[in-house]
RNA sequence: GCUGGAGUGGUGAAAUGGUAGACACGCCUGCCUUAGGAGCAGGUCCCUUCGGGGGUGGAGGUUCAAGUCCUCUCUCCAGCACCA
């Protein structure tokens, strides 16, 4: 055990009370002196456990808080609780307690685990989602959306969680699973409510390019959102039914983002949930296998429909759309591959170009007809014109490959320049007999349409377009003629058959790989090229011809988002009460202010209800809509999913108390934007997207005085245990921080915390007890100094190593780089060790620049060393000298101090470095190669000579060239 | 698969295009000690014929100079994923 230099149990104890009676956290929201900075953390939901995750996040947030104070800023830090919601409801039902008290009683446990930790947050601004003060305006703004329409009632397919009774929103569902317990989910109609997020999609995204975030986190929420540019086109229906077409005007809608592949069209397939099935049915001739099959696929669960990407479908007996483009009859299918909820649910089939509908088509046996070419080539000057082939030859499933040099172009299929006039079937065949001495060949196909590329032949000295015939050929036997090489061919290749894997995985020209994937089943082609088999549009890029087919074949430009409206609405008991009641037709009514908040019944609880929201249990809550707006008004039962609580909760910490406002919008108006909110990489997507598009809305509605709510946001990493395994109570691996702050005190593990690696980034960090135990000698270190102050003016150098580490220290404090910070604290206190006598004011420096990273061992420093003493502060009055060592202001750095007479520059020879000179930074580049040219080991490289060239970066470096 | 990010000692990690590995952990040697899981001092990228040489996943390139910039490639992490 470690000779302890201070007792921490004790220090820690004091300072906590200390900073308590003085009121230090306070903050005065109207100041006007101080710059205000709104610092904000993600507030816990309240697990009746702080664990080492919590400290990372609380703690290392503490430190920026308490250096900007330091800074001279008016800093709110305030902190709350996510108390609704179901990991409360479900604690307090495990623990048999009702739900209030057990959130309750956890949020007290953590109130005193928090204050333990020694973070400075400010608890009169501490807010509570479960407290009808702070739910009233939840469920206020919350019908301020309503108002405005952006609150709708409606009925849709929803994802139903059987084990915890309750619908999800799509976010809330990972790989068809509950996110909470790992549930199949499964899908249920049932009328809901939903924010309209999805009319905020497009400045959601657009607004998300100035933000000063991490490319990740933005990304993440770009992916969510989902653009995606496309256009929508229709295909007409017609019956073979009843051919005097009274379905003439049934059209099936489609999205796609690539209008260009329509001539490659061969099919249309529908959802099963594609509401015109249902309209069609009477012309449908296979009914009932067509029903079969959407109630099949409708047991499924999402799980199930997307993990088995194995295509199923039925097809639409009866009934044909026609392709508006080749005004051609192609067949329907239904198949669960389609989405119902993505764009119009229905889409048009591009076997050729697309992978999911060239796995269907072979399936089905359905036409792939190819309508882009890939483009190989560049645009040349008067190119001269040259017929070209290329040909697979297939035979017992192999390819047959030719194998060049690697400068030749490595493996190819055979490709070959047709004489004047000939056929290119003949010149395929003699250059398949040339090279390869097989003769006995039968042609499968040919392509329609030759591919045209231009290319520069540098050999040649001229630029020419080849056109390339595309063959298809099966060996009929495998007897070989000799070959007939042209010298120049002679030992550059090997005549090799391979298996198609290895053809598609080694052929990397893209004509040779596209002519194979065109006729031997590799796969579809979905990237750019020029159009073929496309009528009029032949020859043209297919990027540039979207806009026109859109226009020809009378469709519309429109983009289309992933991004669903967000479902409100949820079955449970322990959530904030939606504050709408039904009159006696069923009609939701918006409960009048007046009656906010609209309180949860406590005549019910979590687990009331199978099935159902459990206030539909509550006769309390009925009789209150009765009283209230009389017989036959029912109330609305289900709660507000726990994100609506914490999409605004950063407003109210400006005003917590307001009963007549949700916020203040002075205040607001002064500290919002949110300068800095630090959180986890598991709330980057959904609650930042939802609190983002929340807050948008009140902007629009004249509520909040900015469009977006968080200027910056940092995503911390992620804590492992010392085994780099992620922490967990299954592995038993779990930190108890509490255990910790026992053995080596709250500042050494904030600091190991701290010291672990930079905190804005998705670093994996394992937790070392001995990195714990090397920061509290480290503490101890520093206390051990305080027992040989003196009252000395510092020297030069330790004038120099004080500003050089303040400057150091508070640069990365800033960046939240904690890891440097502290390193360039240890350099200085290695630095001090080798005095006998520490100055004073330097010692009071140090513990400065130490109080936000180790906030009580320097309180307990600074009273000790320096308050108690006569010399504290030279000239100052008692009353003047700040009592807190938090008070203090952060050193003003003299910047004369970093700048050095002389430094050490590197000597550089030819780029390598073969001396070092003390020179000053200023010295002239006569002075830097004088100085250089006077060391043994500089004049040994240049052999003598002179330099020919000289650069010199004062300061930084100076090379020599011989 | 797509999109983003990242690859540096035994470990966590440093490094405005300018001395690669700061600061620590661990390990090694020595001192002190009845003892060490305390403290102190020194050492710790690799090779070396002791002159040097090599080294930041790999291969090229730009530059007087590359961990850092560019191209290709491999690996890992994260997000999305039957999204048309």
């Amino acid at each position: 055990m470690a000779k302890n230099r201070f007792d921490h149990t004790e220090i820690e104890k004091k300072a906590q009370e200390k900073w308590a009676a003085l009121d230090l956290h306070q903050t005065d929201l109207t100041d006007t002196e101080k710059d205000p900075y709104y610092l904000m953390f993600e507030f816990p939901f309240p697990s009746g456990d702080l664990h080492i995750g919590h400290w990372y996040a609380f703690a290392l947030t503490d430190i920026y808080a308490r250096f900007l104070r330091m800074a001279g800023k008016n800093v709110l830090f305030p902190v709350g609780f996510d108390s609704f919601g179901l990991p409360a409801e479900n604690a307090a039902m495990k623990n048999g307690q009702p739900t209030p008290e057990w959130t309750y009683a956890a949020i007290e446990k953590m109130r005193g685990q928090m204050r333990s930790m020694g973070t400075s947050v400010d608890w009169s601004k501490e807010v509570i989602t479960s407290d009808p003060e702070y739910y009233k305006w939840t469920q206020w703004l919350f019908l301020k959306l309503f108002e405005h329409g952006l609150a709708q009632h409606r009925e849709a397919p929803v994802k139903w969680c059987p084990k915890d009774a309750t619908v999800l929103a799509n976010e809330q569902v990972i790989d068809g699973k509950c996110e909470r317990c790992g549930t199949d989910v499964e899908e249920k109609h049932l009328t809901q409510w939903f924010l309209k997020i999805t009319d905020y999609a497009e400045r959601l995204l657009t607004d998300l390019d100035p933000l000063p975030w991490r490319e990740d986190i933005k990304e993440s929420q770009r992916a969510w959102i989902g653009k995606s540019e496309g256009a929508k086109l229709k295909f007409q229906v017609v019956s073979a039914k009843d051919a005097s077409t009274p379905n003439d005007s049934v059209a099936i809608e489609v999205f796609t983002t690539r209008p260009d592949t329509i001539f490659g069209v061969t099919y249309v397939v529908l959802a099963p949930e594609h509401p015109l099935i249902d309209t069609l049915e009477p012309v449908i001739a296979n009914g009932e296998a067509v029903a079969e099959y959407r109630q099949t696929t409708s047991r499924k669960s999402e799980r199930e429909r997307s993990e088995n990407k194995d295509k199923t479908g039925v097809l639409l007996e009866g009934v044909m759309a026609i392709n508006p483009a080749t005004h051609k009859e192609i067949p329907v299918y239904v198949a669960d591959y389609v989405l119902a909820s993505y764009g119009t649910g229905a889409v048009m089939a591009v076997p050729a170009h697309d992978e999911r509908d060239f796995v269907f088509a072979k399936k089905f046996n359905l036409p792939i007809k190819y309508v882009i070419d890939p483009v190989t080539g560049s645009p040349q000057e008067n190119p001269q014109d040259k017929q070209k082939i290329v040909a697979i030859v297939e035979h017992d499933n192999k390819i047959l490959t030719i194998h060049w040099k690697p400068e030749l172009g490595g493996r190819l299929f055979v490709g070959g320049t047709a004489e004047e006039g000939e056929d290119p079937v003949v010149t395929a065949m003699r250059e398949i007999a040339e090279e390869t001495g097989y003769t006995d060949l039968e042609l499968i196909e040919r392509a329609e349409e030759q591919v045209h590329h231009e290319y520069f032949a540098h050999s040649k000295n001229k630029a020419f377009i080849a056109h390339t015939t595309l063959l298809h050929f099966r060996l009929k036997s495998d007897a070989q003629q000799p070959t007939a090489l042209e010298d120049n061919e002679i030992g550059k290749f090997e005549v090799e058959w391979v298996t198609r894997e290895q053809a598609i995985k080694e052929v990397k020209d893209p004509l040779h790989l596209y002519a194979f994937n065109k006729f031997a089943m590799g796969m579809c082609y979905t990237g750019d090229g020029t159009l073929s088999n496309s009528g009029t549009f032949n020859g043209r890029d297919n990027r540039e011809v979207m806009g026109e087919i859109v226009e020809a074949v009378g469709g519309e430009v429109t983009t289309n988002y992933r991004i669903r409206d967000w479902l409100v609405s949820r079955q449970r008991y322990w959530g904030c009460p939606i504050p709408i009641v039904y009159d006696p037709e069923g009609n939701p009514h918006a409960v009048p202010a007046e009656h906010l908040p609209w309180t949860l019944p406590t005549d019910v609880d979590s687990g009331s209800g199978k099935g159902e929201s459990p206030l539909k249990a509550s006769k309390e809550l009925q009789a209150r809509v009765e009283q209230i707006f009389g017989e036959g008004w029912t109330p609305e039962c289900d709660t507000l999913d726990v994100f609506v609580d914490s999409s605004w909760y950063f407003l109210r910490y400006l005003d917590p108390k307001d009963e007549h406002d949700f916020s203040d919008q002075a205040l607001m108006k002064k500290w919002l934007p949110v300068n800095r909110y630090s959180g986890g990489s598991e709330h980057t997507t959904v609650h930042l997207l939802y609190a983002r598009f929340f807050y948008k809305a009140l902007y629009d509605l004249g509520l909040v005085p900015t469009s977006e709510p968080f200027y910056e946001r940092y995503n911390r990493g992620l804590v492992l245990d010392s085994e780099g395994r992620k922490m967990s109570k299954r592995w038993g691996n779990v930190v108890n921080p509490d255990d910790m702050v026992k053995l080596y005190g709250a500042d050494a593990v904030r600091m190991y915390l701290a010291f672990m690696g930079p905190y804005n980034e998705a670093g994996h960090y394992p937790w070392k007890l001995t990195g714990v135990e090397a920061m509290r000698k480290f503490l101890d270190r520093i206390v051990t100094l305080s027992g040989r102050l003196s009252d000395e003016e510092p020297t030069e150098n330790t004038l120099r190593a004080l500003a050089k580490a303040a400057d150091k220290v508070g640069t990365d404090i800033v960046r939240f780089k904690y890891n440097t910070a502290i390193s360039a604290l240890m350099v200085l206190v290695n630095e001090l060790e080798t005095l006998t006598a520490i100055p004073r004011t330097a010692y009071r420096e140090l513990i400065t620049m130490l109080a936000p990273f180790a906030p009580h061992v320097s309180e307990y420093l600074y009273e000790n060393s320096l308050l108690t003493s006569s010399h504290a502060v030279n000239g100052d009055e008692e009353s003047e000298v700040p009592k807190s060592v938090h008070q203090l202001e952060w050193p003003v750095i003299d910047e004369s101090l970093l700048t050095t007479e002389t430094i050490i520059m590197g000597v550089q020879v030819a780029g390598k470095r073969r001396g070092e000179v003390s020179i000053s930074p200023e010295a002239t580049e006569e002075e830097a190669v004088a100085a250089a040219l006077a060391q043994p080991d500089v004049l040994k490289f240049l052999e003598g000579g002179t330099p020919s060239r000289i650069i010199y970066v004062p300061g930084r470096i100076l090379n020599l060239i011989p």
